[in-house]
DNA sequence: CTGTTAGCGCATTCAC
DNA sequence: GTGAATGCGCTAACAG
């Protein structure tokens, strides 16, 4: 059953225009407080809610966010878009999510979908666009948020994770502890985080008066299988290796593995970090010192972002920078 | 910028009348071969394309699905909408996510919002809202399914897992094996898949000549931690304990960290059994045998169902039961 | 303070 | 085959 009861219903149950019941429901305009009053009781006993669809047509405000992400049952997009929802939520919008499943051409099409659909604000993680062609879907929008993406010669809002200053933690907090032959898992070549993690690993080293240049280290798929592997490999070729940094968490748990099939013990034997702080890394045996990128913040911040974004008169367009958190734990104290 | 070009823009360019452009955009209504071509020329020119807005107020179909769970960041949650959004993606469909994060008054405020939306249909996962109140609200929408919660007395379409199936699998597993005396970590009274699974677990034991009262049995929080504590008490109370058969994966974890603690061998000295095959099942030492509850594949039949209702005349309305699997692994082979 | 007129962008109903 | 009216439910801009 769609709504019954609509805005005419209640005019006439109060006897008055529509304009008063608009004016009452939104509250703007003058209405004198009896016929408030009045009107306002016929709409709680008829039990009137407005469409959301009328009024959208009219205003070009639907009170609706799109979130496209290439997969929610990552736990990553999960944790964004739970908190996106979050305010959305608190300020009275919808949020559609999207998924693009990797796909460019889906993505373009859950975009022009969501266009249709007349969201107020888009918030597009980790998209696979082409630039310009991605610059030009982007104009359909009144407000957008990207994470985890950039965007050159187009001024969009972006939410980035700091993967440097992330990588630079992990190593100096091994260099800390004393260990000094470290390997490095890095994840594969093609993702841009792995190589901004990669490059604060570098820093660090450098820093230590270390070169990363005679450091062991390997490519690996981002999976505990690609960790399993890897980790194998590097242990073989270099058995005086002290510690593993890996790409991410998934990768740790698989080096965890291979030092466990080669009877090398965590941490005393060798130390271990992942990298996200999955809820995984704190359920393995030992749990992982780790570096966590804050989902649920990133989201939360993205959405404020666009909310900010859609309620202003002007143009301009901040920028995020967010910083993950070193957790220490017993797989690298 | 929101759509520009209109279906009277696409008239004017293309000497017909409104309606014209309209028949060939829906592909309804006879149109000569030739307008409609030359239709569809400009609309391809002038990048068209209807408003959903617009469309929505006068067809009352919008297009859009919406979908609320407790919490998106919960890979289950995460696992049906995905299902969900796939299905609603193939049939050009767009949903709206609500989390209720565990409260009614949340739930009843998003189920409200998606009403005010105009929303074609409704997927509700483990309502919290009390039976009447929740019909009351369900009376707003045209099609609804519920996953995980009954309604009595109200024809809605519901999808359950059936976890007293998977409950009887999980200990017969565990019987073929051998092992007779078995342990139980039973997850909380309050829930209703703890209560139903518990009940195959006696089934299972019924039809080996076991009784249930005999057997070590605790309750326990739905964690690791949960699963901890009640795995050690039950271990140190019945120090026989041949296998545990345990609520979900993350109280299964926990035993298996009780076990490491006291220093049982898994799976020599005790099986430890999980249920619902979270990631983290395989990714444990040594992996979980469990009992997988497919999510997604839940979201897929449920948004099926919805469609289903979404498009049919008749008030007629279908229920499932899912069935979950045994997964076998090294904890309990 | 209140009501009237108009129109958001489109599809349904009926003429032609 | 095509087009003109009409209205979905609501609000903006004016009147009074």
């Amino acid at each position: 059953m769609s709504r019954r009861v609509t805005i005419a219903d209640v005019a006439a149950a109060a006897g008055v225009s529509l304009m008063t019941v608009s004016r009452v429901v939104n509250n703007n305009g003058p209405v004198s407080e009896t016929t408030r009053q009045r009107v306002l009781e016929v709409i709680a006993e008829l039990g009137y809610r407005p469409s959301e669809l009328a009024r959208g047509l009219v205003t070009r405000r639907t009170r609706t966010l799109g979130v496209v992400v290439p997969d929610v049952s990552n736990p990553f997009f999960a944790g964004i878009l739970r908190g996106v929802e979050q305010v959305a939520y608190a300020q009275n919008h919808n949020v559609f999510l999207c998924n693009t499943e990797e796909s460019p051409e889906r993505e373009l099409t859950v975009l022009q979908s969501l266009e249709d659909k007349h969201v107020d604000g888009l918030i597009l993680c980790s998209s696979r666009m082409e630039d310009e062609q991605l610059a030009k879907v982007l104009e359909g929008f009144d407000a957008v948020v990207l994470i985890n993406r950039f965007l050159h010669g187009s001024r969009v809002a972006t939410v980035l994770v700091d993967d440097q200053a992330g990588g630079r933690h992990v190593v100096e907090h091994l260099l800390r502890g004393g260990r000094r032959r470290i390997g490095f898992l890095d994840g594969p070549l093609s993702s841009q985080s792995g190589r901004l993690r990669k490059a604060g690993h570098r820093a660090a080293l450098a820093d230590a008066g270390l070169s990363y240049e005679d450091v062991p280290a390997i490519d690996c798929a981002p999976s505990v299988s690609g960790g399993l592997e890897g980790a194998r490999r590097l242990l073989r070729q270099h058995p005086d290796i002290e510690a593993l940094v890996c790409y991410n968490d998934l990768v740790a748990v698989g080096a965890l593995q291979a030092c466990f099939s080669l009877g090398r013990k965590v941490p005393s034997d060798v130390a271990i970090t992942g990298f996200d702080d999955i809820e995984l890394a704190a359920l393995v045996h030992p749990p992982l010192t780790t570096c966590r990128v804050p989902r649920y913040e990133i989201g939360l911040r993205a959405a404020r972002l666009l909310m900010q974004q859609i309620h202003a008169d002007d143009e301009d367009v901040e920028d995020l920078v967010v910083q993950p958190e070193l957790i220490v734990r017993a797989s690298a104290p």
